[in-house]
DNA sequence: TAATGTGAACTGTTCGTTCAGTTTCCACAG
DNA sequence: CTGTGGAAACTGAACGAACAGTTCACATTA
């Protein structure tokens, strides 16, 4: 339940009556906190060490509090991590296109395999079961993510490199859908010729032509 | 840890010392009986429902004994899982290499969509923080599905249609990840259309030739 | 003075473990 | 072919620990 204190803005920015956050100076001291405090637990233990009762004596708020800010223990960790990955992986600029694909898949494919990836596979898996923290993990990270690859796929249309009839989404799912499944089930490592093998594939289709 | 009694077989039919199963009359009563009424959980309830207290009353073996026949209740649910879903998405047939993995993808996107789908997203998310239990996943349910694909694969290659220098492992990530992908975040629905548009993305390519 | 946070206790769920006692079945002696 | 000793396997019930989320009387502060 977001606190009644105010609508406050969501993480792009904008007004977000779903993400409300606290406007007043009381409220929003403690909501850093609590994130400050829960980044620093995600970077040390996982989502595991990211319990409530770890956040709140980390920050010094109390769970009562933690609870009116966020509607799950997960909801709180996706806005961290969220916060934390903000300019974690930048965008190439290679000066073509499938050279700017093919590096983001890359620059993707390591991130998942750091320990930051681990934490990412960790707070998708918490989604499955909360709903609300899954929310907030699609506005906080991924939703950031996509629009990042989006921009890259906009300058290939721009430059006709890419295919006009293929959307974006399509196209974001099929370079990156590939290294999630890997993460997620560990079937394969995720290593960077894997990555590029996919990308190119991606790029240049299964099938011969 | 497997039971002394003997080594057993793995799913595929193999002997597997990982995955040993009870050879003593006794042991393989008991471990159907807890296998049946987990599949009847998860089919009335998902995962959620099948807890080890609700596996044990369910089926009359007692935690104890449970708890010598797998590492974990994942491991329980991912065998129940597997062995419901042998025969659930059929090899298509239609004459071409291209409309045979279309089909394939659309088929397993069905899939994904149903209630069997959530069960999936929720085996997929407990794997993430129980390795024992991940074991028993890949081995009784991605093991099968990825050699169905691999088949699939095979038939393109030997009718000179797919592209040589790409490999399987590649093929079906590039293939299914997506869909995992979609399934797991939920950020855009699972829908025919959607199955078909990323198929033929991956087949024919993202960039303009 | 009304909104907001605190602290501490409490409920409820679930996993996984332990162990003494009981049942089953296998192998071998007769 | 039969019967039995003993090992293997299962039961039942209780227990510990961890954790999510809630509640409420009281304190703080804008």
């Amino acid at each position: 339940m977001p606190p009644p204190g105010g609508t406050g803005t969501g993480p792009g920015g904008q007004p977000h009556a779903l993400f409300a956050r606290p406007v007043r100076p009381r409220s929003i001291k403690v909501h850093e906190a609590a994130v400050d405090a829960t980044r620093a637990l995600l970077r040390e233990g996982g989502l595991p060490a990211a319990t409530i009762d770890a956040i709140a004596a980390r920050s010094g708020v109390s769970k009562a509090t933690l609870y009116k800010h966020w509607p799950s223990r997960t909801a709180v960790a996706a806005e961290a991590f969220g916060r934390d990955m903000a300019d974690a992986v930048p965008l190439p600029d290679t000066g073509t296109t499938e050279g700017d694909l093919v590096e983001q898949v890359r620059l993707v494919s390591r991130f998942y395999a750091s320990p930051e990836g681990t934490v990412f596979s960790q707070l998708l898996a918490a989604s499955v079961t909360d709903e609300g923290g899954a929310a907030y993990f699609r506005a906080w990270f991924l939703a950031g993510r996509r629009m990042a690859v989006a921009r890259l796929w906009e300058r290939g249309v721009e430059r006709g490199d890419v295919r006009a009839d293929v959307d974006v989404d399509t196209a974001t799912d099929l370079l990156f859908g590939p290294l999630v499944f890997r993460l997620m089930t560990g079937h394969l490592p995720l290593t960077d010729d894997a990555a590029e093998a996919v990308a190119r594939a991606a790029l240049h289709g299964l099938l011969e032509e």
